[in-house]
RNA sequence: GCCGGCGUGGCCCAAUUGGCAGAGGCACCAGGUUUAGGACCUGGGUGUUGUGGGUUCGAGUCCCACCGCCGGCACCA
């Protein structure tokens, strides 16, 4: 960073100015103050942390801040945007009385720091802590409020012990369809044994052995073992979940391809829950963008199954769109359906053995591919339509998946473009079952026809119903699709051709990792290799040493190879005797760990409680900070700020945790985070030269709009910060250039919070030469003497005051820093006139804006404080109030217009009256010069905002 | 392709929710101060509110169409 201020000589700056230098005196002298008094401690109403005095009488506030990994490279200037906007908010919320509790603490299990192990050597311990270290560092220098007490990590044993934990209650638990709710696993067994629920066998559970009774459990614990399709990624070495692969079929960390392969794998149950996920997403206060991603994700489709006979039995489809069932005119399943082998007749059989083993080879994205010409064969044999009772020829095609409905599609090409395609493909019937409109077939430049043969493409919208009916079922006519589809479901069930039904995008969760840096399952084997509980007692399993970090080496692009967690080296740690119940016995430890999702499903728990050695929780701390505060709220964290990116995976998790433990009875609230906030990214722009090589950012000079690095003439792009693109800019630059206020002013300043913007360090100095002109009004800047007096405040100024702290107020309410950092400015402005025609500032005015600037510049703020004589922090200083009697004046201007253009203003008292505007606005003379002696056609007067005449 | 968000001075952004297009910051210009530079002080708004239509006395704001950028989903049955 090239300094603007070359050669501060002491001698032309005075000595008190306010510069980067002087306020990092400020600065840290207040973060130690702060740190020494525990000033930002939240007492707790139990528990250890319990101080019920100063919880009394106060409202409580919960302020979060997504979880952050403590990455390598620290941090740069468009990660503390949330955090200090959080401190901002919690900090204006204390001067209001609230108890706020605010701390922050680090997602440390994770793949960074074990690949870095890996290629290092070095145990991610150690690179995790340093990392850890070095991000506590820049963030205390900016002086955020966290009751550090509560700082925690996923790492810790005191804090993976209770992952463990959560994870036990989870694998002890099944969801009770009946009640939509999860139960423990022994009222299950309860059912068994009272012979109110049949085994799947129909075997009596008395008489069945340990090993029977726990296989039949397992069918219903919400983490299970499965050997299910899993995304095997062998440039990891580990599996993914579904949410960890992008939409290229990679892996979302480190970009490497992703296989779909069987293997056994723990998995969580969430599939269940997601009825509930979608439905409480109602009752939340998040953005809608979030929102509308989590029902994506979570693919509510709602229709019906529909049986269709054939000479291998029924063959199930399910379709959203039962109402176009007269329109089906053929079937086709997916090449892994499992009547496939039944239905091909023998002539077809070599053809569609080639065609399934093609579509094997093919990865599923490829399959999923828009633009791929659609394939598909014949398997010989037909279906019959329960509609029409026409038979349908039954086709086999790769574009129907396995994985999602029943594996197996009625396909009504005049209603659905796949489909549409594949049956012109492949010279199918297409029979219309809604008659498109006119502008459909404007549009398409298309005369209107029923005869879809001639159709340019499918038909999807609103239309007449034709070709719809049979002897018992008539859907013609015009009515809703709802309408019809409740007329056709209803007719199905009547005749057990199928029913109403719903199906779901969303899949159970893939939980285990082939890793080494995560938490390690709470679950040992016996011999016969059935899974056991690690008792509560024996918790937390630690994760054993491991000295030997070096990779197994996979070829990425290796589908066949197989996963060897590094655990499963430490032989004496896999093979433990433990004693539980029956003896002492051998068991064989899970040597996969869980995956990086597992401490941030729950952190936010742990703050509440931190120290608490006998719960994860004391439940009447949860209450006190999470609970509903009415009988419809859903209780949760009352504000949780962080990025979008956390929107289906962190997000969805953890919300179902949450609900378990709620079911459970753990916890009071029935969602993790009640109120959600997104906030922007801060990017910046990055410039390559004409090899296409990134050059350091900050040595590109503009001039008239073309850029240039060294000699060379460089092209300018916008993107995060990073390495990659040389522009990263750091806090600690920041602190050293400008201290911490003035970068936390900026950052607050540049625009709305929920707003992504570029990075542009020159404008920083703005906020900069704002706070010197605020200091330079309380402070002599060449003797350091307090300037104040106590003079009275004349009324201009008092007015201008009480009109910024109304709007202030209101603007740190809801989290609009920037407009609320310009009304501050805006002030300071008018008080540095006032001071430079030769007044000091009077103290009742900077007293109040001391206590505004607190939030957004907390030790500037607790300096001046001081220096205006207070001994204590100005943290709990009441946020000033508005006096109503100030912010409304006598008389109010009025803009006239003639014919909508501003032509006057008039001045006039603020109660008048549409008649006395019309009166005052007519007898003006610049009004009467526009309306030329003509009598207006029309006269409008709005009380207290403008008059219009229309001629 | 579908869904969502956003387009306002050179740049980052405001605009009481339909009522005077401009609060704040950067940049820029002029003047003051200064040996000079920086800093500071005073003054200055540089515009077809992405484009085209519509509703209205009145549109940055509401409606329709289109363009551009960002994000999500994508043979989802």
């Amino acid at each position: 960073m090239t300094s603007s201020r070359p050669s501060d000589s002491a001698s032309s700056i005075p000595a008190y100015r306010y510069t980067a230098a002087l306020a990092a005196g400020i600065e840290q002298r207040w973060q130690n103050y702060w740190q020494e008094n525990h000033t930002f401690d939240a007492p707790n109403p139990a528990g250890p942390l319990a101080d019920p005095v100063g919880v009394a009488n106060r409202s409580k506030l919960f302020v979060l801040d997504m979880f952050p990994y403590p990455s390598g490279t620290g941090l740069h200037v468009g990660h503390p945007l949330g955090y200090i906007g959080t401190d901002v908010y919690a900090r204006f919320k204390r001067m209001q009385g609230y108890n706020v509790l605010h701390a922050f603490g680090y997602d440390s299990f994770g793949l960074p720091a074990e690949q870095h192990a890996i290629s290092t050597g070095v145990h991610p311990r150690v690179n995790t802590n340093a990392n850890i270290s070095n991000m506590r560092r820049q963030l205390r220098r900016l002086g955020l409020g966290h009751d550090e007490r509560r700082s925690i990590c996923t790492t810790d044993e005191e804090f993976y012990k209770w992952t463990q934990w959560i994870f036990l209650q989870i694998y002890n638990a099944w969801f009770d369809p009946s009640i939509s709710r999860a139960r423990h696993i022994n009222e299950l067994i309860a059912q068994f044994a009272s012979g109110k629920r049949n085994t799947s066998s129909g075997q009596a559970w008395n008489t069945m052995t340990p090993a029977q009774k726990s296989l039949e459990i397992d069918e219903f614990r919400l983490a299970y073992l499965s050997d299910a399709p899993v995304n095997w990624c062998p440039g990891l070495g580990t599996i993914l979940a579904n949410e960890e692969v992008t939409a290229e079929g990679r892996s979302d960390i480190g970009n490497y391809p992703v296989f779909r392969r069987n293997m056994r794998q723990w998995t969580m149950r969430i599939s269940v829950f997601s009825d509930r996920l979608l439905g409480d997403l109602d009752r939340l206060d998040w953005p809608e963008p979030i929102k509308l991603m989590q029902r994506n994700w979570i693919g509510r489709s709602e229709g019906a199954r529909v049986a269709f006979s054939s000479s291998a039995g029924a063959i199930n489809v399910f379709t959203t769109r039962p109402d176009t069932l007269f329109g089906a005119t053929f079937i086709v399943l997916s090449p892994e359906h499992p009547l496939v082998e039944t239905l091909c007749t023998a002539e077809q059989r070599e053809h569609i053995t080639a065609y399934i083993a093609q579509a094997s080879a093919t990865t599923d994205t490829d399959r999923q591919d828009d633009s791929r010409k659609k394939t598909g064969i014949f398997t010989g044999s037909y279906a019959i339509n329960p509609v029409t009772n026409q038979p349908i020829p039954i086709w086999i095609a790769d574009y129907v998946l396995m994985g999602y409905g029943t594996g197996a599609i009625m396909a009504v090409p005049s209603g659905d473009q796949r489909d549409f395609e594949f049956a012109r493909q492949f010279d199918l019937q297409i029979t219309a079952t809604q008659m498109p409109t006119g502008a459909w077939f404007d549009q398409h430049h298309f005369p209107p026809s029923d005869d879809c043969a001639t159709w340019p493409s499918a038909f999807v919208g609103e239309g007449n119903y034709v070709h719809s009916a049979n002897d018992t079922l008539s859907l013609n006519g015009q009515r809703s699709i709802a309408d019809a589809k409740n007329l056709m479901n209803a007719w199905l069930t009547e005749r057990n051709l199928g029913e109403a039904t719903v199906t779901y995008r969303l899949r159970d969760w893939l939980f285990s990792r082939q890793r080494y840096w995560g938490e390690p399952f709470p679950i040992v084997y016996d011999q016969d290799g059935l899974a056991h509980d690690v008792p509560e007692s024996m918790l937390p399993v630690l994760l054993p040493e491991l000295t030997d970090f070096s990779p197994q080496t996979l070829d990425p692009m290796d589908s066949t190879s197989d996963p060897v967690p590094p655990l499963a080296r430490v032989t004496d740690w896999v093979t433990t005797t433990l004693d539980l119940g029956d003896g002492p016995r051998t068991y064989r430890r899970e040597v996969n760990v869980m995956p990086q999702w597992a401490g941030s499903c729950w952190y936010e728990l742990r703050y509440l409680d931190p120290t608490n050695t006998q719960r994860f929780v004391d439940p009447e701390v949860e209450k006190y900070w999470m609970g509903p505060a009415t009988d419809e709220h859903t209780g949760g964290v009352d504000l949780y700020v962080g990025g979008v990116e956390h929107a289906v995976l962190h997000l969805l998790y953890a919300r179902f945790w949450h609900k378990v433990l709620h079911d459970l009875g753990h916890v009071s609230s029935e969602e993790p985070f009640h109120r959600l906030f997104n906030q922007g990214y801060i990017q910046a722009y990055a410039y390559r030269d004409d090899r296409g090589q990134t050059v350091p950012a900050e040595e590109v000079t503009e001039t008239n709009g073309s850029y240039t690095y060294g000699n060379e003439k460089v092209t300018r792009e916008y993107g995060k910060m990073g390495k990659s693109l040389k522009n990263i800019v750091t806090p600690d630059e920041m602190y050293d250039e400008y201290g911490a206020d003035t970068f936390r002013l900026y950052e607050m300043a540049m625009g709305p919070l929920e707003a992504s913007r570029p990075w542009n360090t020159l404008d920083v100095v703005g906020m900069q030469r704002f706070l010197q002109r605020l200091w330079r009004n309380v402070v002599d800047e060449e003797t350091g003497a307090l300037a104040v007096s106590e003079d009275a405040i004349p009324e201009t100024l008092l007015r201008q005051l009480h009109k910024c702290i109304a709007g202030v107020a209101a603007d740190m309410e809801t989290l609009r820093f920037n407009t609320a950092i310009s009304k501050l400015i805006e002030l300071n402005n008018d008080l540095t006139q006032y001071v430079n025609s030769g007044h000091r500032t009077p103290l009742s005015l900077i007293t109040p804006m001391a206590q505004m600037l607190s939030p957004l510049c907390p030790h500037l703020a607790e300096e001046i404080w001081a220096l205006l004589g207070h001994s204590t922090s100005i943290t709990f200083e009441p946020f000033p109030v508005a006096d109503p009697n100030l912010l409304a004046s006598d008389t109010i201007e009025i803009p006239v217009q003639v014919n909508g253009k501003v032509r006057s203003r008039i001045v006039v008292l603020v109660g008048a009256s549409q008649d006395d505007l019309l009166a005052a606005a007519l007898s003006d003379d610049k009004v009467i010069a526009a309306l030329g002696g003509v009598v207006p056609a029309r006269s409008i007067a709005v009380v207290g905002r403008l008059v219009n005449f229309v001629l």
